[in-house]
DNA sequence: GACCAGGCACATC
DNA sequence: GATGTGCATGGT
């Protein structure tokens, strides 16, 4: 089907962004979020992380819980600032393993924002599980329903080679066929079953 | 008006 | 360790 392009996303430092407003939240959302931080010139890490919370929070309320993910950005932000004083190029001399703890460490930082940051800001071979994967694997019986992230990526791990881009190309088809197809929790929708004939 | 969308932390048991 | 809950908007 051809490449993906994925994360859509202008910058390292917007895909970092848009991997914390995308918390259970459509990206539909996420874009207008995105829009009006871009029209307040504050997709920029210095600029974002000297600019006040009450203002950010206004910006990213399209995106929902903005103030909880306003603060989930600050915390990211004062890691970045504090561990590359906001010079993103300087996280390429930290090994996968350490920078992934360490942003775990964020409060507000999980795994799949986390591993999302790891692929496709830094583009390290991290397999993201996130409803989508779920749900596809759920829906080809790969799945019982009860495992846990690292339980999940490891299905990944263990089957293909490790490459950021086949990782990434990977999970980009995962979300397409997520949406261009009925992979809801019913085998097929009343809408696609229409859709079908 | 109900339900859903690319999570996460925290309280409670 | 498991389960429940708050966080909030916009689209269908």
């Amino acid at each position: 089907m051809g490449p993906q392009y994925w994360w859509p996303g202008e910058s390292r430092f917007e895909v970092i962004v848009g991997a914390v407003l995308t918390q259970n939240t459509s990206w539909k959302n996420v874009e207008k979020a995105i829009a009006n931080l871009k029209k307040s010139n504050l997709m920029n890490i210095k600029r974002l992380t000297n600019e006040n919370g009450k203002n950010i929070a206004t910006l990213i309320r399209p995106s929902g819980f903005y103030n909880i993910k306003t603060r989930r950005l600050k915390n990211l932000l004062n890691y970045l600032k504090t561990r590359f004083g906001s010079d993103l190029r300087k996280a390429s001399c930290i090994s996968t393993g350490v920078l992934r703890k360490e942003l775990l460490a964020v409060n507000g930082i999980g795994k799949e924002t986390a591993d999302s940051i790891l692929l496709y800001a830094f583009n390290r071979p991290v397999f993201v599980v996130d409803s989508y994967t779920k749900r596809v694997l759920a829906r080809h019986k790969m799945l019982r329903g009860d495992e846990e992230y690292d339980e999940i990526s490891k299905i990944f791990y263990e089957s293909l080679p490790e490459d950021a881009g086949l990782f990434n190309e990977y999970h980009a088809l995962i979300v397409r066929l997520c949406k261009e197809f009925c992979y809801a929790v019913e085998p097929l929708c009343g809408k696609c079953l229409l859709k079908k004939l």
